[in-house]
DNA sequence: CGCGATCTTGACGCTTTCTTGATCCGGCGC
DNA sequence: GCGCCGGATCAAGAAAGCGTCAAGATCGCG
């Protein structure tokens, strides 16, 4: 992957920041790519699959949080997180959705430049068990990074709560996981209404299953949970 | 490696410091080993192998900087630096020395457990393809960590209540559970009708043995409970 | 504001799981 | 042999859980 110097993705809304940290990132033979929006970061950190991302929590059109939890679904890239908030509720809230590191604003250069070679070290020795990026069972194909479904060669619509079910689901092959799980994982940790789960589990079958009152993949354990199985039923 | 929850080595000489940090820790069900000086911090990073060091760097024996060095000669085990001394001079010795982050004192607990918890992230996938706990017995195979159950290679189903049974006699295999124990475990506390495990025994041996009218692994000790052999009967 | 897509909710029939009672079995003391 | 006891087995009804459909509510976008 590191055929060159490593590749940094620079999301950060600020051009003062940005004219310093460029030329700083530059001169340390480090490769570049910047975006100004979460949109945009989510989009590149796709296209470009960085060696690591910095990331600015205050984005024009966004959390970053979310940037960083969209990310993560599909990619171990270490992300470290620059913020002028420097409340503790908020590094602990970047740092549980799948950031690596925390800088609060201003920051030094040395230092910053030390925890990116952290950063680099894990990615270097991550990168030997790279998980797979697409998924497949049976004739379905999921990209996590593009955020497809494939069955045989067309491709299949998935609403986002579809979306993130299959995820959840996909993130655990072969095990059981509980309704409670998948309920926090989906819609968020208020919700208990186990109804969604049947329709909503109803309709991914609907849309991936070859006979959907037969799944041979998306397997129902009475009260208990759903489980992607990672060898086809019968 | 994690058959247990983590085990984290604290090295610290500060027993004020040391008497904050031991019950946070021990109430996140981490379990915990203490160094007070680098020397023996060194050595117990050798002799327990934890999951995470969380490392003071004045020790009155010698730099952690120097221990941080020692360890990475033949581990990658995350070092998590815990300092008075702020200046970017300092971090940025420690983490080029190894150190994986570097927390000023005095820091706020919640940060330390969320950037603990990165740390044990990273020492996760380290390992690759964490295998399940698995219990085998005859050709049984119990997943755990899956919830699955196969006999051979077909996969066999069981309810939820024979399969917390199961799983109750698994804990205890080799020793007599009591009725009372078991319908407990199963049941919850208010259960005291011991005919529900001769019809739930009776069903897991027909699901398990391979021949339910002479169990050689769910054993019967009349009057008192039930066993799962950790050796075949007969 | 209006439209389509998505989400939520309720109703209903079906399947799985649980509970319970009836019956059978084998050992033991009388 | 007979009666008793704890355990094993079987089956049927009750209860809980599941799948499906569809009608509204809500959201996002133009």
């Amino acid at each position: 992957m590191t055929e060159h110097s490593p590749l940094i993705l620079l999301v950060e809304d600020e051009p003062q920041l940005r004219r310093f940290l460029r030329p700083m990132l530059r001169a340390q033979n480090y490769r570049l790519v910047e975006a100004e929006t979460a949109r945009e970061g989510v989009a590149l950190a796709h296209s470009h699959n960085p060696d690591v991302i910095l990331l600015d929590l205050g984005l024009p059109d966004g959390d970053g949080v979310e940037v960083t939890r969209q990310i993560r679904v599909w990619s171990p890239v270490p992300i470290i997180v620059i913020s002028a908030r420097g409340k503790e509720q908020d590094k602990v809230g970047a740092l549980d959705a799948g950031a690596d590191d925390y800088l609060i604003k201003p920051f030094g250069s040395a230092e910053l430049l030390a925890r990116l070679r952290v950063a680099l070290r894990h990615a270097a020795r991550g990168s030997l068990a790279t998980p797979d990026a697409i998924h497949t069972f049976g004739d379905v194909r999921v990209d996590l990074g593009r955020r497809t479904v494939h069955r045989g060669e067309v491709e299949v619509h998935l609403t986002p709560h579809e979306y993130k079910l299959l995820v959840t689901l996909i993130h655990n092959v072969g095990k059981v996981v509980t309704h409670r799980q998948l309920l926090r994982e989906v819609w968020g940790p208020g919700a208990q209404e186990n109804h969604y789960l049947r329709v909503y589990m109803g309709q991914l079958r609907q849309k991936l299953e070859e006979d959907p009152a037969r799944p041979r993949w998306l397997a129902t354990d009475a009260g208990v949970g759903y489980r992607l199985r990672d060898e086809p039923a019968r």
